[in-house]
DNA sequence: GTAATTCAATGACCGCGGTCATTATATCAT
DNA sequence: ATGATATAATGACCGCGGTCATTGAATTAC
């Protein structure tokens, strides 16, 4: 009967799996990742169990997935922040605003245990052809125009892709949060993203004296 | 009656708990860790599975208590390794040397799944008060004289103590190390780490060439 | 129109890690 | 010796993530 508004099956389906989705979301709000089980996500959403399985891989990969989109949301933010910061500043000091400013902001709205589950996830699942860690994607980009810039005034090496030295700069600061959230709560994520990547910038070897203008 | 070669109650409890350890360690050395569960290991050791956790606190810390310990081992051998260098190179060489060997290590006998395991149960579980990232403790002493040394010969910059730098190398060696993880088999472990390391020995800010010899 | 096909939806079921009230026994106090 | 105390040992039980054979309803083929 329904041929107008009778969905398709493809809709249906899509309407129920955002029904999981969004009822997961709110439970995962209200009462914390850890005391939500799939029974009550799927409960609250009203579909079956196995339905939960028919869309999506895992609640490992669905907490993933809302933790990496609020990441991405929040990584929106820096661009703006990085536009803030007076236009003449040197590459490096934009950088290491750059990196103090993240670090406030996982510690401050994002939160140790979120990035810990993030971490945990992402490493216990061999899944994904590169879904994973993809949410920093943005990131890598901001770090990259800067670090580009500053190749483009010589202020840094260019014997090195800006591409490369990115890569590497995301890399440190996976390795400084992964420190800070295995260690949390002896050590303060700013001070330490901050020292870590001013030995990044500068490295370790001694500096000539006369080198500096 | 065993009035003699009778064990008192703590060598009994200490019996148990190697009865649980020794069967743990030949399951999961045939089978490998997913394959085992806590049941078969408790009836290999002939106990009941209440005694299992009077005696761990899980079958993760279990096996991270097994990995670290056979990455220990396995780090004693880097000493060895060192001072097969010759006594002649320079502490960034020396350095450099001896992050490629780590790298061929990891890669080679201890592979990417079993670092997987231990990253994901070090960030996985917030028990510890300092038990965790202890099996690296070798490991940061050795980077610690390499770089003491490379102080000592002005060859380092004199501003940061090398317990400070050799805390940030660690550091840095378990993002690249967690990289390769999560991304295997995309990216090879010990390009990457060398790589890392030269750009963590020379910094990235652009050098003056008359700064050279 | 009808049969064949596809795939979302279902929920009983399973495996496994972990718990806890209870029991057994070595040690200690008297 | 005897009762009190501490603790190792037990195993039935639970919660939860995840599975799979089966069902039901669109969609396609004829």
């Amino acid at each position: 009967m329904q041929r107008k508004a009778g969905p398709n099956r493809k809709e249906k389906a899509a309407q129920t799996r955002n029904r999981i989705y969004e009822s997961a979301k709110q439970l995962f709000y209200e009462q914390g990742f850890e005391r939500v089980n799939v029974d009550d996500i799927v409960k609250r959403a009203g579909v079956a169990k196995g339905s939960f399985y028919v869309h999506f891989e895992s609640k490992d990969s669905l907490i993933a997935m809302l933790i990496s989109e609020y990441v991405k949301k929040i990584d929106a933010g820096y661009k703006t922040f990085l536009e803030s910061l007076p236009s003449g500043m040197p590459p490096d000091e934009a950088l290491l605003s750059l990196v103090g400013r993240i670090a406030d902001v996982i510690g401050e709205s994002i939160g140790r245990e979120h990035m810990r589950i993030l971490y945990r996830i992402q490493i216990g699942t061999d899944i994904p052809g590169g879904a994973a860690i993809d949410y920093s994607r943005e990131l890598y980009k901001l770090f990259f125009d800067i670090i580009d810039s500053g190749i483009s005034r010589r202020i840094f090496r260019s014997d090195l892709s800006a591409a490369e030295i990115a890569k590497h700069f995301i890399m440190a600061y996976r390795g400084v949060v992964y420190e800070w959230c295995a260690r949390y709560p002896e050590v303060d994520l700013k001070e330490l993203s901050l020292r870590h990547f001013q030995l990044l910038l500068t490295g370790i070897k001694a500096d000539d004296p006369a080198n500096h203008a």
